[in-house]
DNA sequence: GAGTGGTCTAGACCACCAC
DNA sequence: TGGTGGTCTAGACCACTCA
């Protein structure tokens, strides 16, 4: 009597079959996550890729189509296909949804309030993936437009991948954070979930927003991933929504 | 001396080059836009597309792909390719972000609390771009979870698209609006933008969502498309965010 | 087993960019 | 002019569904 194969214990819910632009696609992902091309840097072209993993060029580009979709790479023709960034012009703020009611462009100010280490609470602790205790980074800062304050933000980093971070490096830099940590820290923000709620004012934050106690306020908890699905920065951020609104593309 | 070519009045800022994928795709929209196959049903096959427009598999490949992606199509393995719709227990509640703090599953229960036709005013004909003092129809509703209301929805629609919308039409109906908006009225939503902002509940709006008048609730401003980006639905929510919160991706 | 979508290949040619 | 990504084709074979 032949033996039966022995069922996994618990029932596989993945894909059975793994294509082969998918490996491709995973080998790239591990370069990228290796620090082999880094931000902004062009990686080598298709036909290249190709005679490097021994595939079909359209193999390839099948893989880096789905990165290019992801937004883990930019494709560019005639010049090349580059790792995608949160420094350039064009991708500035990409995770930021606050629109003016009138005008197309957020152009926001920044104004650093805070940046101290801390140990991490339990609740923060959890969501990114660290013990309560764990060394962690607190930064608080507000944005302004037209000279108002519209955006309160409280973000938290984990302390033991962001070591040299302190307020003069942030404040002397230029360009959203998520810049800095590219070229900084090596951390690559790829991909994000916000849990959104209204929330009243609270004394402190309006003071600092310049608003009455008790108006409400979109409150934007933010938990960015970086390759393979890791947490690495939790942020609350705490609109004005009277002269800004937060857009949402569904389809 | 030879001619100089007469360059356009306004200068294109359209591409100037349409792959032959992109006229095909215009062509399948053209057939769902037309009514040649409804929601729910398959397209003909890859083969069959192919010999009708004269081009080879992967180029009618191409351009399904985009129209998966865009959601307009949904491929299945083995079956076909089949037109999106809103009717469908995985699809259901596609354009709704809500979660609950608990569990997975929303489970909502609906109470229509009214449905009426009026005279559209201008700030509601502007967006739906219909003339004020058009004919309009007006739903107001709420959603229920565990008993307890959670969204008052404040709907509109231009009163031409949906002539036989009554009060028993929409009582009658299992599922969610759009199904029935597809089946009955053949108006396929596609696409939508929202704007959230966070508002004290007024009198009337804490009644009916059972808070305290001043209550921090979240607004919710839908404007959703049809083919041909023609604007067809103005919906605003007003989400109780104490036990839920609207959930958002970013990559 | 027939029909569907999904993968992979090889090759030709086009559009765009930089030198 | 050469290199890059982008398009299009033709054909082989694989995975999935259903009768």
């Amino acid at each position: 009597m032949p033996a039966q194969p022995i069922p996994p214990a618990i029932p596989e819910a993945g894909p059975s079959f793994s294509p082969l632009y998918r490996q491709i696609k995973g080998l790239i992902i591990a370069g990228l996550q290796g620090g082999e091309w880094k931000a902004g840097e062009s990686i080598p072209s298709e036909i290249e890729l190709a005679q490097r993993f021994g595939v079909s060029q359209g193999t390839v580009r099948k893989a880096i189509d789905e990165l290019a979709a992801e937004n883990l790479l930019v494709r560019r023709q005639g010049k090349g296909t580059f790792v995608a960034t949160h420094a350039e012009q064009q991708q500035q703020y990409r995770f930021l949804r606050l629109m003016p009611d009138e005008g197309q462009d957020p152009g926001l100010g920044r104004q650093l309030l805070d940046c101290k280490r801390q140990r991490a609470p339990a609740w923060i602790a959890k969501q990114l993936q660290m013990r309560a205790g764990d060394a962690m980074v607190e930064v608080r800062r507000l944005l302004h437009s037209a000279g108002r304050p519209v955006v309160l933000d409280d973000i938290w980093l984990p302390g033991n991948l962001f070591k040299g971070l302190t307020t003069e490096r942030l404040s002397q830099h230029r360009g959203p954070f998520y810049g800095l940590f590219e070229t900084e820290f090596g951390v690559h923000m790829i991909r994000a979930q916000e849990k959104i709620r209204a929330v009243a004012a609270d004394a402190e934050t309006a003071a600092l927003l310049q608003v009455a106690e008790g108006t409400p306020l979109l409150s934007v908890e933010r938990l960015s991933f970086t390759y393979g699905d890791k947490p690495v920065e939790l942020r609350r951020g705490l609109y004005n929504t009277s002269t800004h609104f937060y857009r949402n593309d569904l389809n």
